[in-house]
DNA sequence: TTAATAGTGTCTCTCAGACACTATTGG
DNA sequence: CCAATAGTGTCTGAGAGACACTATTAA
């Protein structure tokens, strides 16, 4: 091993964070209007250099730049894929960590000047290879929510079984059937009751609250294949 | 941005790859001695840095490792997760995307020295977050043969049914249902019979040979979340 | 009482697995 | 013919979806 040995394994090493909510049912991105060149001034996903000096891992470097670029915290975050490559970046030959959040509209800032909320249908152009990577969280979450319970993160603590079907079908794109979700729900022994209920809309029946039992609170995060 | 923003992207960035084979049934890993510090002489899981002046992409740096360090060509590579900290390396704060790669026994060069297969439940301590990656890998495997058809990656151009069959259970460690995995595997639609033959073992009727269909071949890369 | 949605019992149809049968080879 | 494995037709039980019914609220 020398010196240039070593440098060979020095490129830009970034995380990008594709973070995902629903507004009124319609799955959206959390994009940041970017501070700095290149691409300043353009909307793009939150992203940043690793901090060696400060984050144990890209994961602490993800809820880093999604604290500091977007004001979030307590998301519920997953590793994506590596995109990796000379043109992405135009700095040069560069490695971005991307990492899926999910997280209710209720816990984002609100009005924070530089960050927006769109649709993933309706981002327009997006700088670097942030389409891709939006494509891949989307489809993950997709993928991911026809056998777990991954939407259950696009809740605060509680919610009702209608509700959370509601989403279900946003996210899959079809209608499902309520027996048969319920089922499911029901065998995936992952939420509970809780003793309070829900009227809201009011001139009907009130719904059952739900949460997520706590011994599946961070299994969530390691089922499957996420790392 | 200026100079010191730059340098916090600079970390080790490598390519870490588990090279996975069928040795008479037994799902089995490559490993190789490390030439260099750190671990020089350790048995390893093939790895390197990222060469920016010639690597493509972080696909074509695990290609090439391969190449170079176990001589292998032409398999089956699909990206698996990137593993990051300041403890892995003892050099310092390290990037690692890792991959997965398939490939038929056959395939991987005879008697190379600093090169042997180890069953993946068999190898010892490794150096780095190695078994942590292996592990990683086995799982990935493991959950993604359960709905699709990566196993046939284990062959080379042609194959019996039976033969796959054996090894889908020898994968996912239980006997599966002859009459229903034909049928899956005949709604996957990715397969069609050779007009060859095969008789092998002789004293009974012969299997028909089977391949990938030419347009499924890549598609199988590109399917379900592996980037 | 009515409208509206929550929640449940049950029937049916589909599909995966079990079983048994036929097919084809070597000896 | 026999042994051994390949390959297929069919039955059955479990599970998903369709449907209809009950439950509970506001107006």
């Amino acid at each position: 091993m020398n010196q240039s040995e070593t440098a060979l394994g020095q490129v830009l090493t970034t995380v990008d964070v594709v973070v995902l909510t629903l507004v009124d049912g319609v799955l959206s991105v959390v994009l940041v209007q970017r501070e700095r060149a290149p691409f300043a001034g353009v909307w793009a996903l939150p992203g940043g250099y690793i901090h060696a000096q400060e984050d144990a891992d890209a994961y602490a470097s993800a809820a880093r730049v999604l604290r500091s670029k977007a004001g979030i915290e307590d998301a519920y975050l997953e590793q994506l894929a590596t995109f990796t490559g000379p043109a992405r970046d135009p700095r040069g030959w560069s490695v971005a960590i991307s990492y899926c959040a999910l997280i209710p509209q209720q816990k984002l800032p609100t009005h924070r000047p530089g960050l927006k909320l769109v649709p993933v249908t309706a981002t327009g152009q997006l700088p670097f290879d942030h389409a891709q990577i939006l494509q891949a969280a989307v489809a993950r979450v997709r993928s991911k929510s026809q056998y777990s319970s991954l939407p259950v993160h696009f809740f605060g603590e509680s919610f009702t079984l209608p509700q959370l079907q509601q989403v279900y079908e946003s996210i899959l794109g079809e209608p499902l059937n309520k027996v048969s979700f319920r089922r499911k729900m029901d065998e995936l022994g992952m939420l509970e009751p809780v003793p309070g209920e829900m009227q809201a809309g009011g001139a009907h029946r009130p719904a059952q609250l739900h949460r997520v039992r706590p011994e599946f609170k961070q299994q969530l995060a390691l089922s499957a294949r996420g790392l």
